[in-house]
DNA sequence: AATTCGGGGAT
DNA sequence: ATCCCAGAATT
């Protein structure tokens, strides 16, 4: 199947692009090409809307001006710095590659798209962005946009939730892209996908690529792109353990390396499937080796994550003497919480203190 | 190929 | 409630 033979090729990209250099917005990360700027950004922006990004990436920017910078910094400062925007594993993959930039490249981010992709967490979409961006290469950065614009444009009825569907449009960007300008290319096909041709209702009456779309001239644009549904989410019940010794402290402990929300910081978590409401204070007792005070029941907390549910029973529990605190636990102040990574849902608990 | 990884804003 | 966002890694 030839999705590109009908579309007269070079006008739609003096469309697409003439309309992208008038109509782009202003976003910190177009100041210049800075390749280092570029990637951080591309990295920020997967699965997160530009209006989320802006201020985590000028703070990131504050703090990490450069390679060096981020390599050199310490692991928890970096997560600190991601905090709230999710997808963790972005951010040590992101400093993890870096340190190997500087390391084996001498700190210039590699323009070798073998070099470049085998980097952690640069994928096919961010290595098409960088090199395109960043070092003007007529690669393909196909994301969510592209694949619903050009869905619409070529009328293209394949399934992109599947993953191979993303190689189809790979190949047609290849057909289409501009060789004088794959960077404005690449960036208002995002662009036209963000402010144009949105998911929902889009504005195809302002479309700067209207006559080129196979989809709006059948009147089928609002079925595309087909996607196949996800399956429900499951659901998780915890106790939320908001722990505070005589002396004003809490515990505070450190999730595990891999998986949910790695080596960011919690009050400590037990499942509802290992200890009921009746017991929880004789487990707290046998676990913590303390005697308990009082404990008073907070607000609940649910938290919605793209694949479960969490919802917290948050209870606050005054103990006195000693603690017995395991290895990935610490005791510490309010104020010294605020300093480490902690997930949405348990700043919500530590809003509550 | 399917699942795991966050969080928020639009509808 | 549902969708989806400048996706990648893992299983």
């Amino acid at each position: 199947m030839n999705y590109t033979s009908t579309i007269n090729i070079p006008q739609f990209q003096e469309d697409l692009i003439t309309w992208f250099e008038s109509e782009q917005r202003i976003l910190p990360w177009r100041e210049n090409q800075d390749p280092y700027r570029v990637w951080v950004s591309e990295i920020m922006l997967q699965q997160t809307k530009v209006d989320t990004v802006i201020p985590y990436f000028q703070n990131f920017m504050k703090h990490f001006p450069n390679l060096e910078a981020l390599a050199n910094a310490d692991q928890q400062d970096v997560l600190k710095a991601w905090e709230g925007l999710g997808y963790y594993s972005r951010a040590r993959n992101l400093q993890s590659a870096v340190q190997e930039v500087v390391e084996l490249y001498d700190a210039d981010v590699p323009n070798d798209p073998k070099q470049l992709g085998d980097l952690k967490g640069v994928g096919p979409y961010t290595k098409g962005a960088i090199l395109s961006i960043a070092f003007d290469q007529p690669e393909p950065a196909v994301d969510g946009n592209v694949m619903r614009v050009l869905s619409r444009i070529l009328r293209i009825e394949e399934d992109i939730a599947k993953q191979k569907t993303r190689n189809t449009f790979e190949s047609v960007v290849r057909e289409l892209i501009s060789q004088d300008n794959p960077s404005a290319f690449n960036q208002g096909m995002m662009e036209l996908g963000a402010l144009i041709c949105t998911p929902k209702s889009p504005s195809c009456l302002l479309c700067p690529v209207q006559a080129h779309c196979v989809a709006y001239r059948d009147g089928v644009e609002q079925t595309l792109p087909i996607k196949k549904k996800k399956t429900k989410k499951s659901s998780h019940t915890y106790f939320a353990l908001v722990i505070q010794d005589d002396a004003g402290n809490f515990i505070i402990e450190q999730r595990p390396e891999q998986g949910l929300l790695a080596k960011l910081w919690q009050f400590p978590m037990v499942s509802t499937n290992e200890v009921d409401e009746n017991h929880l204070s004789v487990f707290i007792q046998e676990k913590y080796q303390t005697d308990i005070d009082t404990v008073e029941t907070l607000e609940p907390v649910k938290h919605v994550f793209s694949h479960l549910t969490w919802y917290l029973h948050v209870k606050m529990i005054k103990v006195r003497g000693k603690i017995s605190l395991n290895k990935n636990m610490k005791l510490m102040s309010k104020s010294e919480i605020s300093k480490y990574p902690l997930p949405v849902s348990h700043q919500n608990i530590y809003k509550q203190l």
